[in-house]
DNA sequence: TTGACAAATTATAATATTATAATCTTAATA
DNA sequence: TATTAAGATTATAATATTATAATTTGTCAA
C-alpha cells in the first residue's frame, strides 16, 4: 500500500506500441504499421512515429509479435562446439539468420536420447518458426513433437539412409570416406587403418566407417576389425590411436582419421617418435580445419564446407517459410579430397 | 468461405492450457499450476492433468509465460566461434543454462559498433531476463538500451579498466600477459616479441599488450614497436608473424602469441625451416587449447578456464535474478602459466 | 452538392499464460 | 449445528502486438 501511487497519478506506462501511439497521438496499429508496413502509413505520420520511437528508445516486443504469428526465431540443437567442425556450421547459421532478421535459439551438448528430447521440447516451447537439428533425431517422441509442431525442420546430417523428418542438408559421408580410402589406396598404401570418435548414435560417423569398409571390400582387402579404433575427439585421442594401431600392426602404412583434430594429434605423436610422415606412416584427416594446410607436414584431408552447410540449412527453412513449395527435400553439398603431403 | 467450418462445429482448439483444462474438466489455471506449482494442486488432479498433457503432446508456450514475466531466456552476443576460445565459453554458458531450465538466444559475429548495436537491439526485442556480452559494449546507445531494459548484464571481459554496465566476469588480461612475459624473461630470453590478433576495439587484447609492455619496462627493456605484429587469428597468421618478426630482428629469441592458434601455426613454420623450438626461438601461446599439451614440442601457454567463465557468467545472472543482492560486481577467475617445452 | 472511391487511420479481437483475488470444499472446533 | 480455517479450485485481468474489419478523410466527377 505504501507503493501504490496516488489515485489520480497515471502509472508509468510501460514502453510499447501503445505508449508510443499515445505520445504521437495516433492508434497503436499505426505505430505497428509504421514499422512493419511503412507503405500503409502516410509519410508524415511515419516520420513522427519513427522519431518518437527513436526518442523513447523503444524496442518492439518480439514475444508479442511471435504470439500473433509473426515469429522470427529458429531453434537449433548442436553437439559440442569444441574440436569439431560444428563451430563453423553455427557461424554459418548465425550469419544467415542475422542477415534475414531471424534470431537463433541454441542448445548445445552431448545428447543422450532423453536429453535430446528434452532439449527439443524446450526449444519448441518458444514456438520457433523452424528447427535445425544435427544428425537424425533418434527419439520417436521427439520426432512426433517436431512433426506436430508444424514448423519446418532441417536435419544437417548424412543425406542417405533413414527417412528425414522433413528436409536434409549434408554430404554423403559414405562417399567422402569411400573416396578418401580409395585415394589412399591409389597412392600405394596397402594397410589402411581407420580411427573415429565414438560412433554410437551418430549417422555421419557410421556412414564414414561404412564407406571405408566398402572401399576396402572393393579393393579386395579383407577388413580386420582390429584395424579400427574409437577415441575421444581430442589431439590426445589421435595420438593414442596411432600408438594402438601401429603396435597392433607393424605393417600398417596409412591411417584415416575421421576428424582433423585426431589426425593433428597423431602427427605430433609421429614427431615425438621421429617417424617420418608419410615415410613411416601416412596420415589423413577429415574436415580441412584451418590448421590442416599449415601443419607440418600439410595434412591430406576431406574438405567439407561446414559454414556453407549452416547457411544452406537456414536458407532452406526460410525458403519454405516464404511459401516456396518446391524446396528440395535433400540437399547434398559437394566435398573435395585435399591431397597434401601427409599421405 | 469455403474453409469456414459449419456453424455448429467447434473449431479445432489449438493445444494450450485452455484445451488441456477442458479435456480434464478443470480451469486453465489449475493446469498451469500443475506444471509450475505442483504443491498448490491436489495430487489426484495433478496426475490427471499431467496425463492429459503427456497424452496430447502439449508443450507449454514459453512466449506467453515470458510475456507474463516468467521468462527464462538469456541473450548473448559472441565473437566468431572458430579458432578462439569462445566455443568453450559458449559451451559453458549453454550447459549452465540448460541445467537451470533457461534457453540461450545467441548472436555470433565479428562486430562493428553498429552491428553490435543492432544485435543487442534484436536480442532485447525478445525481452530476455538477462544478457551476457563479450568484451565491454562500445556503443553508447547500446549501453543505454541495455540499462533501460532492466535486465542484469554480465560482460565477460577484461576485469579492470572501464566501468562495467552491471557485472563482469573474467581475468586480468594485463596480469596474464605480464606474468607470461616475466616468465619468459626468467627463463633467460632477452628479446621477446609479441604477436596479437587485431587489437582495435578489444579490451582483452589491449590489456594483454599493455601487460607485455609493463613487464618489458620493469625488466628495463626498451620496448620497440617493431617487436609487435598483428595478424588474423589463423595458423597461417601465426606462421607469417614468425617470419616477419624473425626477419626484422635476427636476435629475437622468444615470441609470445596472444592465442594458441597463432602459436601452433608458428611452431609449424619452425618445423618447415628446421628451426629448433625453443633452441632457435621460443614460442609461447595463450589459451591452453586441447592441442597445446600434445603439440611437438608441447606449448608453453597461459591457461584460462573459458568453460568456467561461461558457466560463471550465467550463474551470476541467475543469482541476481533469484534476488541475491550481494552478487559480486566483478568476478576474477584465476589463471596459470603452463610451462612446457616450447619456451 | 452529392456520390463514389481510394487512402489513411482506428477499433476490435485474438494469440497463451499466470498473478491475484474471489469462491468453493472439507474438516475440525466450539 | 454453527463457525472458522485451511486447502483447492476458479474467475478475472493483464502482458504487447497485429490481422481484420470498420470508420474517417479527402478528392474527383457528375
Amino acid at each position: 500500500m505504501v507503493d501504490k501511487p496516488p489515485a489520480g497519478e497515471k502509472k508509468p506506462q510501460r514502453l510499447g506500441v501503445r505508449e508510443i501511439a499515445k505520445r504521437v497521438g495516433v492508434a497503436p496499429m499505426t505505430v505497428s504499421r509504421a514499422l512493419s508496413n511503412p507503405d500503409m502509413v502516410s509519410p508524415e505520420t511515419r516520420a513522427k512515429v519513427l522519431e518518437a520511437i527513436e526518442q523513447a528508445g523503444f524496442v518492439p516486443n518480439r514475444l508479442a509479435s511471435s504470439m500473433r504469428g509473426n515469429g522470427r526465431m529458429i531453434g537449433t540443437v548442436v553437439p559440442p562446439l569444441i574440436n569439431s567442425g560444428i563451430a563453423e556450421q553455427v557461424q554459418g547459421m548465425s550469419d544467415e539468420c542475422h542477415e534475414s532478421g531471424y534470431s537463433m535459439l541454441l542448445v548445445q551438448g552431448e545428447f543422450t536420447q532423453e536429453a535430446e528430447e528434452s532439449s527439443i521440447r524446450n526449444l519448441l516451447g518458444w514456438r520457433p518458426v523452424g528447427m535445425i537439428l544435427q544428425s537424425f533425431v533418434q527419439s520417436e517422441t521427439a520426432r512426433a513433437l517436431l512433426k506436430s509442431s508444424g514448423a519446418p525442420v532441417v536435419e544437417i546430417s548424412e543425406i542417405k539412409g533413414r527417412k528425414p523428418i522433413d528436409m536434409v542438408v549434408g554430404v554423403s559421408n559414405f562417399e567422402t570416406a569411400y573416396a578418401m580410402t580409395m585415394h589412399l589406396a591409389a597412392k600405394g598404401y596397402k594397410r589402411i587403418g581407420f580411427v573415429s570418435t565414438p560412433i554410437h548414435g551418430n549417422d555421419r560417423l557410421r556412414q564414414r566407417r561404412t564407406g571405408y569398409h566398402a572401399a576396402l571390400t572393393e579393393l579386395g582387402i579383407k577388413n580386420h576389425a582390429d584395424m579400427e579404433v574409437e577415441v575421444p575427439i581430442t589431439a590426445q585421442g589421435g595420438a593414442e590411436a596411432l600408438v594402438t594401431l601401429t603396435s597392433r600392426h607393424k605393417d600398417i602404412d596409412a591411417i584415416f582419421f575421421s576428424s582433423d583434430t585426431l589426425a593433428v594429434g597423431a602427427v605430433q605423436e609421429c614427431h615425438r617418435r621421429r617417424w617420418a610422415v608419410p615415410g613411416r606412416i601416412a596420415i589423413a584427416g577429415y574436415g580441412d580445419m584451418d590448421l590442416a594446410a599449415q601443419l607440418y607436414p600439410p595434412l591430406t584431408t576431406v574438405k567439407v564446407n561446414r559454414y556453407e552447410m549452416g547457411r544452406r540449412a537456414v536458407r532452406q527453412l526460410l525458403a519454405r517459410l516464404g511459401g516456396d513449395t518446391k524446396v528440395p527435400t535433400i540437399t547434398s553439398l559437394g566435398f573435395e579430397i585435399v591431397d597434401r603431403e601427409s599421405a
